[in-house]
DNA sequence: TCCTGTTAACATGTATTACAAGTTAACTCG
DNA sequence: CGAGTTAACTTGTAATACATGTTAACAGGA
């Protein structure tokens, strides 16, 4: 005989449940305000921390907003918000190693070149054009090089217009470029990767995502390898 | 002359974003056990109310995971994933969130399927195809068939082995499994799908990641074409 | 009459203390 | 050695008190 686990649920679950269902079940409008804490521990019958811990953790939610002296409204958040919020947690908590981080860009960085395809103006084609040409620059130091070179990726990944993707493109930036910065690319590699600029930027220009999907796949897996142990052999 | 708002914090807020660092800082790894409360208490020089609330606000986004009479633990998957259940459940997603959604698991699954393909082991490629059996049932209810549907993607990305990406779409499976639900594909998408799943599995199997990139290309891309707005000319 | 200052009422923020309830390790006994 | 008990540890909850911010009402002076 196969028993479930017995689930317990502290008070601040529940209270937690409660409100969240009574704002949504009235349909309670963004920045409407709840009861006070007095009145809400008189009508949950809960302790005044419990409901603290409670209201905290719905303000974390993005379901009540808080504010002293005033009293404690429903939060106006949505769904993208809230998403945002917890891929950083996921980010947070996940291990920090520079592979991942550089996988998880190009997986984003690929869906934003078809995108960026897809949605490109005369204007944006301009300045990622502009940008492009500052790279011609033989002279240019590499570091500045670096800087202008995620600034085209970060215009890129701007015109395919996802929120989520731009949040956790701020993140992998920050982490990537701080380590990028630490090794410089041959000359070959240099010379590869603007010929691959030119073809996404070409492919932006000619809305055509599949070839922008594809230089920057080349692009990306460019990256990658440079990152991977290297392995001769697929022998698996 | 114009003067800017002064920002005000509680005590709250920087006990939250302390600990918040310190998970980052640190590295510290999913799972990993914090200083129990009093000892918190001590160190951070708060009252334990105080502490209580800061815990509670990152229990809610899955930073910490707070066990009774165990102690309070660096968020894992496992209690990520709860947070998201939660919160997805008390907001309405806009069909353009959604799509929102949609795009970066495109991007992630897409970069995944190669990254299987690379590294899948026979066991992996059994358990795919005992998956895939068993979504040849045709009278699987709708239900059951998505659950099976994303044990087979959830599988992909564990074989990718790119932890990051896999707590992202833990995040992202929680807002997009929800609608689907909501929705029925037709028989035609239906077969679609089924064969691309085939052919994502072929690929891993030769070990072929272009191949397998082409593949789940082409599925995300129907996912995709599903939840844009009808647009029939590229007149841009 | 209008504006400024004061006060009281209301509301959230923080601290302290005490007890309840769950977990786990160590110890004792059969 | 296994089962039961106990103590130590840990989080959960309650009660009480005070601090601090907000706002409305009122009073006084120009």
């Amino acid at each position: 005989m196969q028993l479930e686990a017995i689930e317990r649920r502290t008070t601040v679950d529940l209270v937690v449940d409660r409100i969240a269902r009574v704002i949504k079940d009235q349909k309670l409008a963004a920045g409407s305000r709840l009861p006070g804490e007095h009145e809400l521990v008189e009508q949950l019958q809960v302790s005044r921390p419990v409901l603290r811990e409670a209201l905290a953790r719905l303000q974390s939610l993005g379901l009540v907003d808080i504010q002293r002296g005033r009293g404690t409204f429903v939060g106006d958040t949505t769904s993208l918000a809230n998403c945002v919020r917890l891929l950083q947690s996921a980010v947070t908590i996940s291990p920090q190693e520079l592979l991942s981080y550089a996988e998880l860009r190009s997986a984003i960085e690929v869906q934003a070149a078809r995108q960026a395809a897809e949605n490109a103006t005369a204007k944006d084609i301009e300045l990622l054009s502009a940008l492009l040409k500052q790279l011609d620059d033989e002279e240019l130091p590499y570091a500045e090089a670096l800087e202008i070179d995620f600034r085209f990726h970060r215009k890129l990944i701007e015109i395919a217009g996802n929120v989520l993707m731009q949040n956790l493109m701020e993140v992998i930036y920050e982490f990537v470029l701080t380590q990028m910065v630490r090794t410089t690319p041959t000359q070959r590699e240099n010379q590869l990767g603007r010929k691959l600029h030119k073809a996404i930027l070409k492919a932006v220009r000619d809305h055509d995502p599949d070839a922008a999907e594809l230089a920057m796949r080349k692009h990306m897996q460019a990256v990658l390898d440079r990152l991977r142990p290297q392995e001769f052999t697929n022998a698996k």
